[in-house]
DNA sequence: TGCGTGATGTCAGTGCCTGACATCGAATGG
DNA sequence: CCATTCGATGTCAGGCACTGACATCACGCA
């Protein structure tokens, strides 16, 4: 089997996450993870860069919804708002029904300093995206980045919320929240929302 | 000679920077730079806990310093005008006279995907460890990681500045211009500083 | 002068990752 | 219905990062 069984490439990213979930990042190895899959460990690194990437394949279809969220966003929409909108809609179309996977990743994520260190290129690789994204719209380079960066704050928090929450509740909602409460908190007065 | 001569840990680095410079940081290996300190691999890696580790040895104590400076300054200081005033006066006790060694090495670290995730989980580090400091003056935790936060934001910036400027100009004096311009473009009527 | 101690060397081994080449299964065209 | 082709997978060999265990050396101290 695993010539011709579909899907490999799922298979391998569920075997991971079992795995490390199991015994930890550290204690897997990649030939492992390719026998549960029924593959081959030459066949893991086919399709995922290395070890750590099997658990960021979805960064870059996040990274393209939110940069098209931006540039769609009415012209009349602040900087931060853009952002901040793009982040709740596009989160709540990729996270919606898979808390519970979200919520196991990030624990074996937040348990791994190497896998810390790949997330956080990862948010970085995606503000860089989006204040890409907000000076097409015109805005002047430092503000679009500042922008950028203070959504992606926001949003962290926001999933990190999200993630321990005891209850059901939409990571929109929760997005959304926690950008009013850095408003109401950082900038009184400000008109950057 | 060797295992007598002075300061491995000093010729390691060295001898890292300087391959890293000449033919990148892939291509160098690490017995390779244990052969240009007259030391062996193994000694390397009782140094430093890996082959990109090398280039970040003294964020520790860069780290120390600025939780000392927040910690110091007057009670009087806002949030993040501490931060600011931290990072400006450590900056410069640390970088001043080494400009031309940081532009290096910076230009080492940009060249290198690796060697930017380990740079970004540094200076997440340092922020956590200000937003700490902060915390123990009796910011409010949502504050102190905002201004800590941003603190970092701006001095990556300056740092950037400093580096690629043609003429000499003190980092610290940069790090005060960036949080100024930043206050002007982020928050017109705000009074976080 | 002998002895302990810390730094270094030596050696063997594991695991990540890659290049080169073989092989299989399925689609395609005749 | 068969031959060809092509993409995905397997196999193999090897380089390099990193680690544990143990030997060895230089130095300080009794």
């Amino acid at each position: 089997m695993g010539r011709w069984e579909p899907n490999a490439r799922g298979r391998l990213a569920e075997a991971a996450m079992a795995l490390y979930g199991e015994r930890g990042f550290e204690q897997t190895t990649v030939a492992e993870i390719a026998e549960r899959a029924g593959l081959t460990e030459r066949t893991f690194f086919r399709h995922f860069a290395d070890k750590r990437e099997v658990l960021f394949s979805g960064s870059e279809e996040l990274r393209s919804a939110l940069v098209d969220a931006v540039e769609s966003a009415p012209a009349s929409a602040a900087p931060l708002a853009a952002v901040v909108a793009a982040l709740a809609q596009v989160g709540d179309t990729f996270f919606a029904g898979r808390r519970d996977h979200s919520r196991r990743r990030q624990a074996i994520i937040d348990a791994n300093a190497e896998l810390r260190e790949r997330e956080l290129i990862k948010l970085a690789t995606l503000a860089s995206a989006l204040a890409g994204a907000l000076r097409r719209r015109g805005v002047p380079g430092p503000v679009a980045s500042l922008a950028a960066e203070t959504g992606i704050a926001v949003f962290k928090v926001a999933f990190e919320r999200w993630v321990a929450a005891a209850s059901e509740g939409s990571l929109a909602g929760l997005v959304r929240e926690t950008a009013d409460q850095l408003s109401a908190v950082a900038a009184p007065a400000t008109e950057m929302q």
